[in-house]
DNA sequence: CACGTAAGGTCAAAGAAAGTCAAAGTCAGA
DNA sequence: TCTGACTTTGACTTTCTTTGACCTTACGTG
């Protein structure tokens, strides 16, 4: 398992989310000492794996004293999953679909070999044989076919 | 038997996968400078011998600390999917998918909420917005690439 | 209250991998 | 010998990570 810096300092936030099950309050220059990197680095880290979209609300506060305080939430699977398909709508290009399908999986609302039909069905490979006119129309009916089966 | 590189690439991807039993991870760039290749024959080797229709996963990530990583799943039940997508054309119409998907089912080679899936993205509600002219084909397609990703 | 210091925030540039694609090369079989 | 399929290469693209310079906000003390 290949782990960069970044990895490795996920990895210890998500320990202590563990710990602490479900929140994680941190000092961001400790943290970057303790990892040898720059500060910065902790907001990255932060806004690539533990932004809303992941399921993470990040409060923070600046100053003597500051912090960065990482909560998970946990939505409803099912009320992700119709929000999607309400998402959705007469058609919806494969970028875009993309990302709904890669929001779901993040949040647990559906798994690794869902996302992975999902995709599938929703892929150029799968929609070669479709008119590209009307590519992004089909898209959204498969798209939204199988999300309400989903549930 | 002529081995050319290509052939000896595999050769060794092979080897760790069975070493990790069904699992190798690597670095692109890594293996290529050991066979001293170009990086994008590596991209070319996986594709033509470690592809979803020949039994493996694989993904990959960019950038610092990126890796490719390929995962063999070959079981039985994988083959009878495997044989069912070889079973399918160019197109195929709904009742011909709609066997072939509770056959799979049947066997035991997916599961309930599976069949439902792949059922929800080739069935008419899902193909509407396609022009009927092209449904089969458009059908053939999703089913497909949903198969090759189910394992 | 002003101001110094201690946090954290932003952003863009540089770096590190992997992906794509098409041209050029090989080679076995008709 | 010719042709078509398979390989090899390399230029160019995209994505993810690391770093650093500079900005903003909160305390706490004189």
């Amino acid at each position: 398992m290949a782990m960069g810096m970044s990895d490795l300092i996920a990895r210890f936030i998500n320990e202590m989310l563990r710990e602490e099950n479900g929140t994680a309050e941190l000092q961001r220059s400790d943290l970057a000492s303790r990892f040898n990197c720059v500060p910065s680095q902790i907001n990255y880290v932060i806004s690539t794996r533990f932004s809303p979209e992941h399921g993470y609300i990040v409060e923070s506060r600046r100053g003597g004293g500051g912090y960065i305080r990482i909560t998970r939430v946990r939505t409803d699977p099912e009320m992700l999953v119709m929000h999607t398909v309400n998402a959705v709508g007469e058609e919806i290009d494969r970028g875009t679909t993309e990302a709904l399908i890669s929001n779901l999986l993040d949040s647990g609302a559906i798994d690794k070999r869902t996302a992975r039909l999902l995709a599938a069905a929703t892929g150029d490979a799968a929609l070669r044989p479709v008119d590209p006119a009307q590519r992004d129309r089909a898209r959204a009916g498969i798209f939204k076919q199988m999300l309400i089966k989903i549930i």
